[in-house]
DNA sequence: GTCTATACTTCGATAGAC
DNA sequence: GTCTATCGAAGTATAGAC
C-alpha cells in the first residue's frame, strides 16, 4: 500500500495558515465543522491543495494536535522548571479559557477517533508526569508536605477544577466557582507565601 | 411563518426508539455521527419518518437532551430529598461513567449550538440548586460546618473531580485519580460517618 | 506548490401519496 | 403513522496537468 504521493513539508507557510484555520474553527464552530473543503474555502484555496499536505481529515487533526502539543511543550517546560512558587504557576498555567476550551474540544474529538485518542494521551500524560516531578522536587527541596495531599492529588484536582470551571462558565453557569477558586487560592498562598503576583507567569497562551 | 406539517405525539413508542438510537450514537461515535438519514437507517425507517417527529436535527437533539433531563431529575430528587447521608450520595450520583460521558457529549454539542446550549445549562443549574438546598438543609439541621469550605464550593468540586476524571479515565490517563477521590472519600467519612454502604443510593444509571 | 476535473458518498429537508 | 420521490448542497478523496 505504499502510496507515490507527494506530500508538503513541515515548514510550509501554507501548511501553517491551514492549521491556525483548523484551530480557529474548532474553537469558533467545534470539530465537527472542520473539514477538507470548509478549511480550503477559508485559505482560499482549492481541497486538492489541503490533501497535498494532509492525505486524510484525520492526518489533518492529528497534525494540528502535534503542532499545538509541541508549542505548549516548550514553553511549559521553561516555565515550570525555572518557577520559584510551581504550585501557583501550575494553577495560573491551568487558569486560561482559550487554551482549555481548544484543548477540550481535542479531547472530544480524541473520545471517538482511536488515533488522536492515543496522541492527546500521550501528551497530556507527558504534561502531568512533568508537573509531578517538578511539584515532588520542590516539596523535597523545602522538606514540606502538603497537609496529607499528595503531590498527584493536587496536580488532578487543579486540572479538574479549571477545566470543568470554564466549562461550566461557557454554559453561563457559576455556581461554586468563586468558592472553589478562592479555596485553592488559599491553600497555594498557605503553602507557598501569599504573594501571587511574585510567581506570575508570562501570560502566554499555554495549559494542559 | 405557521407551519402546516404534522407532527408526532411525544409518546409514541417509535418516537422513543428513536431518541435511543441518538443517545447511543452519541455514545458511541459522538454527536458528529448522530443525523436524521443515520438514526433513520438504524431504525429502519426512512428519513422523512423522522422528520415527521423531529423538524430539525436540532430539535432531534433537544427533544433527547429534553427526555433524559427529565428522567434523571425525577430519580434525583427523589434520591437526593429522601438521603441520610446526600453528600455521600450526591457522590455516589456523579460517580457514574455511562451517564457522565453521555452528558459529556451533549456538553461538547452545546458548546456550538446555542439552543442546545440554554435548554442544557437550565437543567444543570436546576439540579445544581436542588444539590446545594438539600445539602444546606441537612448542614443546618445537624449544625455541621463542613471545616470552612462552603457549600457550593463542595457540590462544584465533587462535580468536577467526577467529569474530568470519568473523561480521563477513557482517554487511559489515571495519574492522580485514586489520590484525589480518596481524598473525598475520607472528607465525606469525616463529615457523614464511615460507612459508604449505608448511604448507597439505589443503582439507577443517573448523573448531572 | 498549486490547480482542474471528476468520481463517489452522505447529508437535511420538503411535497404529497398511501 | 409511514412511505416514495426528489431537490440541492456538502462532504472525502484521487488522477493528473500546469
Amino acid at each position: 500500500m505504499t502510496s507515490t504521493r507527494r506530500m508538503g513539508t513541515e515548514h510550509s507557510k501554507t501548511r501553517h495558515q491551514l492549521l491556525d484555520i483548523v484551530e480557529r474553527l474548532m474553537l469558533e464552530e467545534g470539530y465537527a465543522a472542520v473539514g477538507i473543503r470548509r478549511v480550503a474555502r477559508e485559505a482560499g484555496v482549492t481541497p486538492p491543495l489541503v490533501h497535498y499536505y494532509f492525505q486524510t481529515l484525520d492526518d489533518m487533526f492529528i497534525a494540528a494536535l502535534d503542532r499545538r502539543a509541541e508549542q505548549l511543550q516548550v514553553r511549559q517546560a521553561q516555565i515550570l522548571e525555572s518557577a520559584e512558587h510551581p504550585l501557583r504557576v501550575m494553577w495560573e498555567l491551568a487558569n486560561q479559557p482559550a487554551g482549555t476550551t481548544l484543548t477540550n474540544e481535542f479531547a472530544a474529538l480524541a473520545a471517538h477517533r482511536k488515533k488522536i485518542r492515543s496522541h492527546l494521551a500521550d501528551y497530556a500524560q507527558r504534561y502531568r508526569t512533568l508537573q509531578l516531578s517538578v511539584l515532588t522536587r520542590y516539596l523535597e527541596q523545602r522538606g514540606h508536605s502538603m497537609y496529607g495531599i499528595a503531590p498527584e492529588a493536587a496536580i488532578f484536582l487543579m486540572t479538574a477544577i479549571c477545566q470543568v470551571r470554564i466549562r461550566e462558565e461557557s454554559l453561563g453557569m457559576t455556581t461554586g466557582h468563586a468558592e472553589a477558586l478562592a479555596l485553592v487560592d488559599q491553600f497555594i498562598a498557605r503553602l507557598e507565601g501569599d504573594d501571587p503576583a511574585t510567581a506570575t507567569a508570562p501570560a502566554a497562551g499555554a495549559d494542559g
